[in-house]
DNA sequence: GCTTGACCTCAAGTTGACTTGAGGTCGTAG
DNA sequence: CTACGACCTCAAGTCAACTTGAGGTCAAGC
């Protein structure tokens, strides 16, 4: 609560590994909120590390910042439901992923001469 | 060998569910190869459909149209290591989605108000 | 007194994968 | 004859998530 405890915006650019322009365009669009300005300039709630990671961990699982926006901002019960959903999308991509997966070791193990004419890759 | 055989731009988009103006950007940047022009119009090798789908497939599993063409294309002796490299991505990939899978299930499960203020989500 | 570094704003640029729009050619059907 | 649908080119627009650039403030250190 000590004004002192508020992190600089290189702060939390450094501690998350992310670019000090990634953290301004965060503030910018809402998905993480400078909770005071001194002399102008952002002060961080040191929360804000452990939010940016997760916004981060979101986003490589495919999330989008808009998405990721509402999933924070709802205090309502509301988020479970997108929670929800959104499990169910990952799982379905996981799927494909897996899929995926199979079938390029498949193609790696073939033998073909190349992968456009391996029926491993190529369906009928 | 037939030029009946050949398939025009619609026929390709319909059969692969992919928009026509898709077909003519893969026939442009060449990750396919329109076999032949017909009064000026592109007729494609039945074998095009596959390859769509192959390229539709592999853009889910997050390949790019330039690492997927480095892949299509047969002069190219070293794919085997690309998908190789591309395996061992994914395998991580679906990793990290694992985690994310889990942390978002226990935060479903979890009791909290917001996700914001949640451990499971936040870490320390 | 001057430079350096961290910060600021606002506008514009970047990348990938397309889509959209304008304007034109064919061939066939009514 | 005219309209239609399928195709063509080329240029420009779109979207997300940033980055980059220009130009400026402010405090600390030599």
């Amino acid at each position: 609560m000590n004004a002192v405890d508020l992190l600089p915006i290189g702060e939390v650019a450094r501690s998350t590994g992310v670019a000090v322009s990634a953290v301004r365009y965060y503030d910018e669009i809402g998905v993480i909120n400078a909770s005071a300005r001194v002399g102008g300039k952002r002060r961080f709630d040191p929360d804000t590390v452990g939010r940016v990671s997760f916004i981060r961990r979101s986003q490589e699982a495919g999330f989008s910042l808009d998405e990721i926006r509402t999933i924070l901002d709802e205090t309502q019960g509301g988020w479970r439901g997108l929670v929800e959903d959104k499990l169910a999308e990952l799982s379905e991509r996981r799927d494909r992923l897996d899929t995926m997966i199979n079938m390029l070791a498949e193609i790696r193990d073939c033998g073909c001469e190349a992968v456009a004419s391996c029926p491993r890759a190529m369906p009928a």
